[in-house]
RNA sequence: GCGGGAGUAGCUCAUUUGGUAGAGCGAUAGCCUUCCAAGCUAUAGGUGGCGAGUUCGAGCCUCGUCUCCCGCUCCA
């Protein structure tokens, strides 16, 4: 694997250093995995999911439409996902090894030894006491179980336990305003993912936009989960942003849908310009319950191949739920088969935050420009043009002459297209460096030439080459650069 | 949550055994007017992550705490 620390430290500082990433709230100490995004950062994440937003429900051949729902959902909406039972998982640690397990885990890998054993009727009974106990959240119970059953770690081998504890994936604020008698059900989760917000929506945008299926609903928006480890930068967060699409198709079709969604997406990727030999799929071998078949697309960051965007055929386990919990029918009539069903569902799910370190990861460089003369080099941010926070730098090449004027008309020319930086300080080549280490991918400097024959030098952030091009033609060369 | 490492200016780092902090780069203003960084002058910027303790005296020793990186763990 190769990982390479000192490029990823590189990385971290550098989104620092040019305000592309600050820890939150820093200047009292920061809070554990949570970052904001800076001036650059705020641009550069804007145009990836405006890049993502477009592909998805503009340019797609398929009907696809985008929405924005509530991050507040009302609190059966984590029941139906299953969210309140699988993501409330009690936890026990072994004080000799350190390891922790999940308590359900522990006693059904005890029970499989027992059975292995031939002691078939211990294992069901075992199994039996412990849903119970789980249903009734009863804790110091389970942990007498435990003790009697005497489970012990397969690492240290003893049976030395801390009390068993409770990690809630999902984080839970007071919704309105405290009831008379304190303890009802006023609370509400922060949503651990944007997915229901589009699947509680479904018949709405169905109905209201006459959609026929297939057709999918896409949406960018922030969730939460209460990491118990959050770590790697901005890989994990506590809060963190996804571009999720709910594509909802005919039963029976989700094979054909979830190759086709698979090759769409990595094509998505490379779109951007990024080496095909760093993505690879991942494909999931334990399923999770509401899927049928599950990959990751994978990516090699610094640290290694990691997920950056997930592939899943979710048939229709979310809308049956919504269906059973809100008795309210989700289903669709299809007129070219002449039937009524719940359509099944195929998800594609990307991290924006993730996305927006793969770019990083992707395109920072260090260049070493030196010669025999001088020794030289540069940090350069080779962001596909089209994500780059700033498109077009314009420099008098002196602040005096009459330089500035033209190229302040010219900013205010290119700036109703594109995002422009205007500088006139400093040595032209120290400007040029500085737009390299925020990824612009034009610069153009205005000379005492152009006064005489209105061209000015384009300086292209890759190859460094300049050329001369008229004055009337900069917004349209550097429209063709950013497509 | 466990173990390891780290935290000194915006960034990278230095400060011999404890004696109230320096450099390079960067930034700002000006000079120079130059088509690829590091020319000249001046200026700003640090209660050494935060809090306590030991000491005549703490960036340095002790404890606590916060944050970051690595390994384990976790991540339907």
């Amino acid at each position: 694997m190769a990982t390479d620390n000192n490029k990823f430290q590189a990385i971290i500082s550098h989104c620092k250093e040019y305000g592309f990433i600050f820890p939150s709230s820093e200047i009292y100490d920061g809070l554990q995995a949570v970052y904001d995004y800076g001036q650059m950062g705020a641009e550069l994440k804007k145009n990836i999911k405006d890049y993502w937003w477009k592909s998805m429900t503009q340019l797609q051949e398929n009907n696809i439409v985008g929405i924005d729902a509530a991050i507040f959902m009302h609190p059966t909406t984590w029941k139906a996902s299953g969210h309140v039972d699988n993501f409330n998982d009690p936890m026990i640690d072994n004080k000799d090894s350190n390891k922790r397990y999940r308590v359900d885990h522990l006693i059904e890998g005890h029970a499989e030894i027992m059975e292995k054993d031939g002691r078939l009727d211990e294992a069901r009974a075992l199994l039996t006491d412990m849903d119970v106990l789980l249903s009734q959240d009863n804790f110091d119970a389970l942990k007498d179980l435990i003790i009697r059953y005497n489970i012990k770690c397969s690492v240290s081998g003893t049976a030395n336990w801390t009390d068993i504890r409770q990690f809630n994936l999902m984080f839970a604020t007071e919704f309105g305003n405290p009831s008379s008698d304190g303890e009802t059900d006023n609370k509400v989760y922060l949503r651990p993912e944007t997915a229901q917000g589009i699947f509680v929506n479904f018949l709405n945008v169905q109905k209201t936009g006459r959609m026929k299926i297939p057709f999918g609903i896409a949406q960018i928006g922030k969730a939460f989960r209460n990491e118990i480890v959050a770590r790697q930068f901005i890989f994990r967060m506590r809060e963190f942003e996804q571009m999720e699409m709910q594509f909802f198709i005919r039963p029976g079709t989700q094979k054909e849908w979830y190759e086709y969604w698979k090759a769409e997406r990595l094509k998505w990727h490379l779109s951007l310009g990024f080496p095909a030999d760093k993505y690879k799929f991942h494909d999931h071998v334990k399923l999770a319950f509401y899927a049928d078949a599950a990959c990751d697309i994978e990516f090699e960051f610094p640290f290694g191949f990691k997920e950056v965007e997930g592939i899943h055929s979710r048939t229709d386990y979310d809308l049956k739920q919504h269906q059973e919990f809100s008795r309210k029918k989700q289903q669709y009539f299809d007129t070219e088969i002449n039937q009524n069903y719940i359509p099944y569902v195929l998800e594609t799910s990307i991290g924006l935050d993730r996305m927006f370190l793969l770019v990083m990861s992707n395109s920072y460089e260090e260049q070493d420009l030196s010669t025999p003369e001088k020794p030289d080099s540069r940090v350069l941010l080779k962001l596909p043009p089209k994500l780059a926070p700033v498109k077009l730098a314009v420099f008098p090449l002196t602040k005096k002459d009459g330089l500035p004027e033209i190229a302040k008309a010219i900013m205010q020319d290119c700036k109703t297209a594109f995002k422009c930086f205007y500088e006139e300080k400093d040595a032209i080549g120290k400007r040029y460096r500085r737009m390299d280490a925020i990824g612009t991918p034009y610069c153009i400097t205005i000379d005492h030439q152009t006064k005489e024959d209105n061209m000015v030098t384009i300086r292209h952030r890759d190859s460094m080459e300049q050329e001369r091009i008229p004055i009337d033609k900069i917004k349209e060369i550097v429209l063709k650069g950013i497509e």
